[in-house]
DNA sequence: ATCAGTGCAAAGCTTTTGCATAGTG
DNA sequence: CACTATGCAAAAGCTTTGCACTGAT
């Protein structure tokens, strides 16, 4: 068993679960993923194509432990659908381009100091945050597919 | 029939569409309405309740159409529900009391111009944008309860 | 060996859709 | 009168849950 294996074992049983397949397995797949943001569904086939069986539920469940313990933040965009993403130190906010689906990160600790002053001035106690910014990304096949994103609701490829 | 249901009429036929009762009782809802965001099931027993009858499914058609005539907005926010709120002159972000569920708007100038300037240095063409805080309103029943706000998936009271 | 975790299938919720009926312009 | 819109009920999509079995410690 290689080490990584051993530290994300570890990393498990240190927010008080058993370190078992399933749970590795999405780890594992967060950590390495060049994508950051994943719907249950993107793991189920992910993992599934991978050989590495595992239901549905579980990784539902899995995904709700996890969130539960700090190790992954939920978002939902505007896709009707969740996504996850491992939580690293900085808070951050995303840029999500509406042809392709790819979420980007940025941080701009100057807007972040302006939402805590909004908050402030109405008296709110604030826990958190979500700022999503919804566009069409400087691929070249995106910004020509522009128009594939007016027709429908103002919005992103949905999947209902 | 009073003179403001004929303008509302007018506002539908503006947009393409019949003047049939469903349709002008939703946006009589939302321009009286002290609550500005509301979801399907909101409208659905808001109307029900005022010895309206009127299908849940027409209650979704009508919020589709209004929305892709840009009447209404959908937002997503953490519920797992859609909500929707009149289109109004200018763009506003949201500040969610995660207590009461109470939703206040605001805006904040600086704040777009430097989403505008993310936006820009990556190249993507800005379609829209959506700010969301999250936190504990001013109210002291909400104070009183912050704690009622951890326990589940670090979020808002959900309906599933 | 014990108790937590998993798979499967069924159920829950929100939202959408097909089709016959009713209503608008 | 032609065509749209509605209601109803069924279906779809995502997510959760009950229960019996499997597996980690």
């Amino acid at each position: 068993m290689p080490k990584s294996r051993h530290l994300q074992a570890d990393h498990i049983h240190a927010i008080g679960l058993k370190a078992t397949v399933p749970r590795l397995k999405v780890l594992e797949l967060f950590k390495d993923a060049s994508r950051h943001h994943l719907s249950a569904e993107e793991i189920y086939r992910s993992l599934t194509s991978d050989g590495s069986e595992m239901s549905l539920a579980t990784i539902y469940r899995v995904l709700i432990q996890f969130e539960q313990a700090g190790l992954l933040v939920r978002h939902h965009f505007e896709s009707g659908k969740a996504v996850f993403e491992l939580k690293q130190g900085e808070h951050h906010d995303h840029l999500i381009c509406l042809v392709c689906g790819r979420v980007e990160e940025f941080c701009d600790d100057e807007i972040e100091r302006l939402q805590h002053a909004v908050v402030e001035a109405r008296g709110y106690r604030l826990h958190e945050h979500a700022l999503a910014l919804y566009g069409v990304c400087a691929a070249p096949e995106c910004q020509a597919r522009q128009d594939a994103v007016l027709p429908r609701r103002g919005g992103a490829p949905r999947g209902r």
